[in-house]
RNA sequence: GGGCGCGUAGCUCAAUUGGCAGAGCAACUGACUCUUAAUCAGUAGGUUGAAGGUUCGAUUCCUUCCGCGCUCACCA
């Protein structure tokens, strides 16, 4: 492929940027967060104004450090317990944490604290603090952390509380919290400032929790498989491994363009080459594709490749690895799906062969269903394609593609929708297949497979094609998709076709889409819900309008 | 990229088929030593996303642009 001009902001930083010594990201935010201020210029002086008094109180305004006994946490953990528990000896405790909730009342007063998504009470009271703590405790806004010392009691009412002895300003929150009640719901301020959205609103806490346990998960499960984890090029000179157009940025002192790669497999394949018989990776992919509820343009994915297995192997090992991951994240096997469940336990899981999908899932609007014969021919496809459009949606079809690409169409457009409860569809045409290895009686089919749940394709799995001569002309088929137009295409990569000249054992490789099967354990619909922070547009400034086309 | 919808105070939302831009929370001042959406009294806070147009008058109607959401297409 041409070399390409670097373009906005897939591209180096420019010239002047880099002169000046900084990058965009940073310019821009202080930019972002002037304005922020000015917006809320009274508050910011204000709260500036109390952070000053407190510093005069004799507490430091950014302190380095508090011991704490406790988090909040395990207080609850602990101590959840009848208030008699508590008295004879006092319970002494030392807990931090932010005021996510505050009352004054003259003389005494109450706050919520909040740390690792558990508040505890604290009371605060001029007798018990002194002066001087009181005086601390009235400059004290909602958002500040602060630590406290004091003893555990049950209130009137019976809630946990602290009563505080000491207290310690932390840090200042100099801007307004959301209202308390409703609290952060403009979704795209819940994506542009997540680190608010993610104290104010605990789910979503818990959402990237289990997003950690989902990955721990399926490294402990691998690593107990003898597999070994290895980081592989995110810049790549080509961008292989899959099917999609790479983004592209530019390397200043060896002056070539790089591509942030698609997919790690091909040179996770040139490990097994290299002896690692059994390797993975969980890593970001980028796709400079469409942005949708079920795509972000950077993804993680897992792959794994295992020697001396093929495409069953890796896909029993699949099936196993996502009903321990779904124990792991959730606790159970059945998880909640939008008004329905999907259960992860093995014995419900289905397998398919492609062609049987698209028989079973044939819409009875369009007639008799097909026939395995079917889809032997470009001709059979042909009329199989006119006979679903006939009576249902429509299937774009280009006469000039491979029939195996209009199969795999089909399939999407029949099949695809019906797919909630995992499913393993198996058997791929070789046209869509570039990596895959033939099934042995039948050339026009692969020993690959995908998994399907919610809808959605979660993995993708094969026989990893391992003969030189046959991976170049596949290569070769590619690029004559490239030249009818699909810029999709995979590109020719003779480092990959010498590394198997050098024999790679037969090898089962597989790919798992972690955010989608987050999105699936987690009952998230949106892609950006399991992404910490998914791509927007920059935040419009004053100082930068926007130029007009 | 196409279609539909939304954008009003820091946050959550009102504003009568075009007629003085409002409330709650947050903030500020004061009262209150077991409150918990604390309460009570008062104060302040806005270029209604931007620009243009229609009109005596636009948050409201029209056009363009910006941002976001949903959806379709492409993709995982």
């Amino acid at each position: 492929m041409a070399k390409r001009p670097a373009r906005g902001g897939n591209a180096g930083f420019s010239q002047p940027a880099r002169a000046l010594g900084y990058n965009r990201t940073s310019h821009f935010r202080q930019r972002v967060v002037k304005e922020t201020l000015a917006l809320d210029e009274n508050i910011y002086q204000l709260r500036l104004e109390k952070l000053k008094q407190i510093e005069a109180l004799g507490q430091p305004a950014y302190p380095t450090k508090f011991d704490f006994t406790h988090t909040l946490p395990q207080i609850w953990a602990e101590y959840d317990k009848p208030a008699e528990a508590m008295e004879n000896p006092r319970v002494e405790v030392r807990v931090a944490g932010r005021i996510m909730a505050i009352r004054l009342m003259g003389k005494a007063g109450f706050a919520h604290l909040q740390q690792n998504g558990k508040q505890l009470q604290i009371y605060v009271k001029k007798d018990a603090v002194g002066e001087k703590g009181f005086e601390l405790y009235k400059l004290l806004d909602l958002g500040d952390h602060v630590g406290v010392k004091g003893y555990l009691f049950r209130t009137r009412t019976g809630e946990l509380s602290v009563h505080v002895e000491e207290l310690t300003f932390l840090s200042k929150d100099l801007l307004p919290l959301p209202e308390k009640w409703h609290g952060l719901t403009d979704v795209e301020l819940r994506y542009r400032q997540r680190y608010v959205d993610l104290f104010m609103n605990p789910e979503v806490r818990e959402v990237f929790i289990q997003r950690s346990k989902l990955v721990q998960s399926l490294r402990r499960s691998l690593d107990a498989r003898g597999f070994i984890e290895v980081e592989t090029p995110m810049m790549q000179p080509i961008a292989g491994g899959a099917v999609a157009r790479p983004f592209v940025t530019h390397h200043n002192t060896l002056d070539m363009d790089l591509f942030l790669r698609i997919a790690p497999e091909l040179y996770l394949k040139r490990l097994v080459v290299g002896g690692l018989d059994r390797v993975y990776e969980i890593n970001r992919n980028f796709r400079n594709e469409g942005i949708s509820t079920r795509h972000n343009p950077e993804f993680t994915m897992l792959e794994f490749y295992q020697a001396y297995t093929d495409y069953r192997g890796v896909m029993d090992l699949t099936q196993q690895l996502i009903a321990q991951a779904a124990q792991d994240v959730t606790g159970g096997t059945v998880t909640k799906w939008g008004d329905s469940e999907i259960d992860w336990a093995e014995a419900n899981w289905r397998r398919m062969t492609m062609r049987e999908a698209i028989i079973h899932y044939w819409p009875e609007t369009s007639g008799t269903k097909p026939a395995l014969s079917d889809f032997a021919s470009h001709d059979s496809v042909k009329s199989l394609v006119q006979r679903f459009n006939a009576g249902h949606a429509h299937v774009a079809y280009d006469p000039k593609e491979p029939a195996g690409k209009t199969i795999a169409n089909l399939f999407e457009a029949a099949a695809e929708s019906h797919l909630q409860q995992p499913t393993i569809i198996y058997e791929y045409p070789t046209a869509v297949s570039p990596l895959s290895k033939q099934k042995a009686d039948e050339p026009d089919w692969t020993e690959r497979w995908e998994i399907y749940a919610g809808q959605m394709e979660i993995s993708n799995g094969f026989s990893e094609l391992n003969d030189p001569v046959d991976q170049r002309r596949r290569f070769e088929g590619q690029l004559a998709e490239r030249e009818r137009g699909d810029d999709e295409a995979h590109q020719m990569d003779e480092d990959y076709i010498r590394a198997l000249s050098y024999s790679m054992p037969p090898a089962g490789g597989v790919g798992i889409g972690i955010d989608r099967l987050c999105m699936l354990f987690t009952d998230s619909h949106t892609i950006r819900d399991v992404i910490l922070f998914p791509l927007m547009r920059p935040e419009k400034t004053q100082e930068e309008p926007t130029e007009e086309k």
